[in-house]
DNA sequence: CCGAGTTTTCAGTATTTATTGAAAACCGTG
DNA sequence: CACGGTTTTCAATAAATACTGAAAACTCGG
C-alpha cells in the first residue's frame, strides 16, 4: 500500500526538520526515524537511496548514531555488508538520549562550576562573596540534576509510570 | 579585586562555549552569563564593551533572553536607556528553560506524531499496523513527557527537592 | 516639532556546520 | 596475494547561522 510509505516519508521529514531544533543535525534525525520505523534492518545503499544522500553522509551519520547507542550493526550470514537495526523501545531510547545529554551538557557544566566555584572561594569583597554563591547555588542544582537523571534513566519504565501516576495524580 | 573578573570571565567564556552545545547561539549564552553575575543590572553598551560585540548582536541576543524570561528589562528613573537583569534563582531558570524546551522540542513532536498515528491508522497490512504502533508508543511517551514536565515545572524547589530525595534515596 | 539619546532593523560579511563525491583503505575469498 | 565488494576518509563545496556596522526609526524633553 502506498499510504504508508507517504505517512513513513512524513514521518521522516517532520523528524528531520525537529532534529535541527534539538541541536543534532536533519540528516541524523531522518536516518534515526527512518531506522525506527523499518521493518528489517538496512543497509547503508539502502538509506542513502531513501533520504537521497550521498555515501559518504550516510555512513557519518549512520556511525553516529551508533556511536549514541541508538541504532546497532547487525550482520547477516553470508553478507559481507552491514545491517541497521534502530531501537525501537521507546523507554530505551529515553534513556539513550538522556544519557548522552548529561554527558555532553550536564557534566561540562558542572566541571565548569566547581571551577569557578572553587577560583572565587577565597574573594573576600560582597561583590565576590556573591558571585561565589551563585556558582555554588549552579553547581549544586546541576549535581543534583545529573543525579536524578541517573536514578530516572535507571528505572524500569513500568516503574517509572507509576512513580510519575503519583505525582500527576 | 582582578581575581573576581578573571573568574567572571572565564565563567562567561566557558559558558558560552557550553552553550553552542546547547543548541544556543555563544553569545546569548554568555551574556546570560554575564548577567547572572552582575551585582547590577547592565545597559547593552556594558554589555557591548565587556563581551566586545557590535551593538545588532548585544540587542538581539539581550531580546532574545527577554523572550525566553530568563531576563528582564528595568527602567530606572530619570534614565532613558533600559538596564537588564537576569533571574538569578536556579530553580527559576531550571523552569524557564524547562518550558522552553518543551515548547520548541516536545509539543511539535507531538504534533507530528499525533498526525502521523492518525493517518496511518487505517492501513491494513502488517507493515502498516508496525508503523502506527510504533507512532502510538511515540506519542503516548511524548504526551507523558509533556505532562510530567508540566507538573515538576509547577512545584516549589523544596518540594521538588524533597520528592527527589525519597527517589535518590 | 526639533534634536540628542536610544533602540531597532537589515544588507553584507564572516564563521561554522553539513554534505558531496571520489579516492584510499580495508577485508575476506579464491 | 590479487580482486571485487565494502567501508572509511577527507578536501572541496554548499548551506545554514551568527555578527557587524551603519542607517533608520523611535522617544521624550524642551
Amino acid at each position: 500500500m502506498e499510504k504508508l510509505k507517504k505517512a513513513r516519508d512524513e514521518f521522516v521529514a517532520q523528524w528531520g526538520a525537529l532534529g535541527t531544533q534539538w541541536g543534532i543535525n536533519r540528516t541524523m534525525a531522518q536516518i534515526h526515524a527512518l531506522l525506527m520505523t523499518a521493518p528489517q534492518a538496512m543497509t547503508t545503499d539502502e538509506v542513502m537511496e531513501d533520504l537521497e544522500i550521498s555515501r559518504g553522509n550516510a555512513h557519518s551519520n549512520l556511525k553516529e548514531l551508533v556511536a549514541w547507542g541508538l541504532i546497532k550493526v547487525v550482520v547477516k550470514k553470508g553478507e559481507r555488508r552491514e545491517y541497521f537495526e534502530a531501537e525501537k523501545d521507546v523507554w530505551q531510547i529515553f534513556t539513550i538520549v538522556a544519557r548522552e545529554r548529561k554527558r555532553r551538557e550536564i557534566e561540562p557544566a558542572l566541571t565548569i562550576l566547581t571551577k569557578c566555584a572553587e577560583e572565587s572561594s577565597a574573594i573576600n569583597t560582597p561583590e565576590g562573596k556573591a558571585f561565589h554563591d551563585q556558582m555554588r547555588a549552579l553547581e549544586d542544582f546541576v549535581g543534583f540534576a545529573s543525579k536524578m537523571s541517573d536514578r530516572i534513566s535507571s528505572l524500569k519504565y513500568g516503574f517509572a509510570v507509576q512513580l510519575a501516576t503519583k505525582l500527576l495524580g
